[in-house]
DNA sequence: CCACTGTTTGACAACGTTGTCAATAGCAGC
DNA sequence: GCTGCTATTGACAACGTTGTCAAACAGTGG
């Protein structure tokens, strides 16, 4: 009922403590006899080491931290199967940590703030973590990234590849972009709009020179009046829709930059009295709950944003089990998921 | 550069390391004088005091634990504006946390497994958390509580009342429920039909009476054949829907124990040909960014989950700090968000 | 001026682990 | 059997805080 030590486990199993924490540990060199008698010790005191003393005592504190924007409009839409990008980012996360070991925590901080660098230095030194993971849009902020480098803090970036600076986990959005706008022009699409994502995503832009990219392959013009500008809030949709529809030469399909903007299409196509997909089709990215169940549901790009969580878990656990961190990228695959709210032009 | 301990403070302020310490924690009997040289050490080394370390020396560990089930339906859907339930429990709980110092870290864990309380104890072991709060279904899990209670682990149930074991920050599902009923009874409907949620979740029995009461109240006759059972999925919802829409007197307008059902329910009186809310008005619980976004927009009961975490935090950390845990039952408001999808019968 | 009280400060142990290093044991080669 | 390895085990310090307790100090009442 009480806590129960190292210093427990090794008198009940006849040993020094430090052989406990060698068997606990998985390190080389223990005879197979004391092992499994620490194994059952451990086993009958129900042993649970203490992170507190793990960090206090040895080198590394099995916890990495995730960092999110505080005002994070992209972490409000992101979104794939059943939830959204946080809860996302835990699942997938902590499944890779707890097989570890490892714990994951989540901290808010605001990207816009100027003594972000300063707040990142209080929770390195509190947590001191083995590790960092970095969301969208600080995982763009190459000074603060530069600076956690030189600490030699393994820092992994979420979205973004990171060429040199730290480990990247991402998906490719202009491949992405490409294959939305491809799948409305296999459909028969020549007008098609573009509705923009917020600037300080990196994405945003990476999407739209997708979107380019599928229509140059193509040959089909690229119209720049067919792209309105977006900030992934649903008010910006309607905004972008309405200039959008409201041409002579209307588009026949969009492509949204993210499914909140995509159901503002939605709402303001009916506006117009025009129907989805009979009238205008909408391709979106994200694939939140709200754009699957919406009417009709949306076709859209779903983001791996479980597994890339996870991967980055991985990398940050290995990186700070080989005490070294080197360079990693790694390109995660994405998915076009078709559904309702696309089809071939009338 | 490297790490600041308490120990440079204490030489750059000329004083005990002791001293640093009861500044830092805000301890009386510091003259003013050493207060502010301290405070400026601090300032100036820029010191953080490490959570290992306090956990080590101190009784406290300044961590906050919240429990989530690994595979919880609810969590899928239970929102507010603009995210979903555990994106606004990590809004609410970490400013409250941050005010007073505290991490908050969540962990997954499957409640329907039967280890789940050795899982609990060795968090606790692991963690040492100085509190813990519970999400449903957790919240509903009596042992679980009970043993936490008896190891004087401080525990919040969010979501339900404690009754004196343990402590509740909730809201009354019932009078949610009789609310949202209400509601449709001041539009001039009578027969109203009832999706209800999953059996695991306390909350959905609650929302089914209180639709109960308000009938009663209003002097309706409450038809059982009106009330379908669902588990808040999507599927769920479309077989409900099916089933009351297909009576011969089919209801006007339905009252759906979570938005996913709700827009379920939308989906299926598209196939009876039914407009919403013209034939048939919906009301839901939960408020998700999908309810809000659908066509047309969900009138739904929000719960104040930020709030509830909020207050969860709140209540552990003065827990803590009192060093004892009196029970404590703190009821918030829920608020009726009256949104396109219900109108006055025709 | 003295005894007594309360306030302020600091020295030191303790917390539960792991890293370091030394001691011991086992074994191969001569 | 002795020497020199390597594999195994353990003793002990260290990590950065706070709790405890004692010392020094300041004020108060007689």
């Amino acid at each position: 009922m009480t806590k129960v030590t190292i210093r427990h486990v090794a008198a009940e199993a006849g040993v020094a403590v430090k052989t406990v924490s060698r068997v606990v540990n998985g390190e080389p060199n223990v005879t197979r006899d004391l092992r499994d008698r620490v194994t059952l010790a451990i086993e009958r005191l129900g042993y649970v080491p203490s992170m507190a003393a793990r960090r206090m005592g040895g080198s590394r504190s099995y916890l990495l931290v995730a960092l999110n924007d505080r005002n994070n409009t992209i972490n409000n839409w992101r979104s794939g199967r059943g939830n959204d990008w946080l809860d996302q980012m835990l699942h997938g996360a902590m499944l890779a940590c707890e097989t570890h070991g490892y714990r994951m925590l989540f901290e808010l901080v605001d990207g816009a703030s100027d003594d972000l660098a300063r707040k990142v230095v209080g929770i390195l030194a509190a947590l001191q973590p083995d590790g960092l993971i970095l969301t969208p849009p600080h995982s763009q902020n190459e000074p603060l990234i530069a600076m956690l480098v030189r600490r030699n803090v393994p820092v992994v970036r979420l979205g973004v590849p990171a060429h040199g600076l730290g480990m990247g986990v991402y998906m490719d959005e202009r491949a992405a972009g490409a294959a939305a706008t491809r799948h409305l022009v296999s459909l028969g699409h020549v007008r098609i709009g573009f509705i923009a994502g917020s600037e300080r995503f990196a994405a945003s832009e990476a999407r739209r020179l997708g979107y380019v990219d599928a229509l140059e392959e193509e040959g089909i013009p690229v119209d720049p009046g067919l792209q309105a500008p977006g900030d992934f809030t649903f008010d910006s949709g309607i905004a972008a829709t309405t200039g959008l529809l409201g041409l002579n030469a209307r588009p026949t399909a969009l492509v949204a930059s993210n499914d909140e903007m995509a159901l503002a299409a939605l709402h303001c196509a009916g506006r117009f009295g025009l129907a989805v997909p009979a009238d205008l089709s909408i391709v979106s990215f994200d694939d939140t709950p709200g754009a699957r169940l919406s009417l009709p549901a949306l076709t859209s790009i779903r983001q791996p944003i479980s597994d890339m969580a996870a991967s980055a878990a991985e990398l940050l656990i290995a990186a700070s089990r080989a005490g070294q961190h080197q360079p990693i990228d790694r390109l995660l695959p994405f998915r076009l998921i078709v559904r309702g709210s696309t089809t071939a032009r009338s």
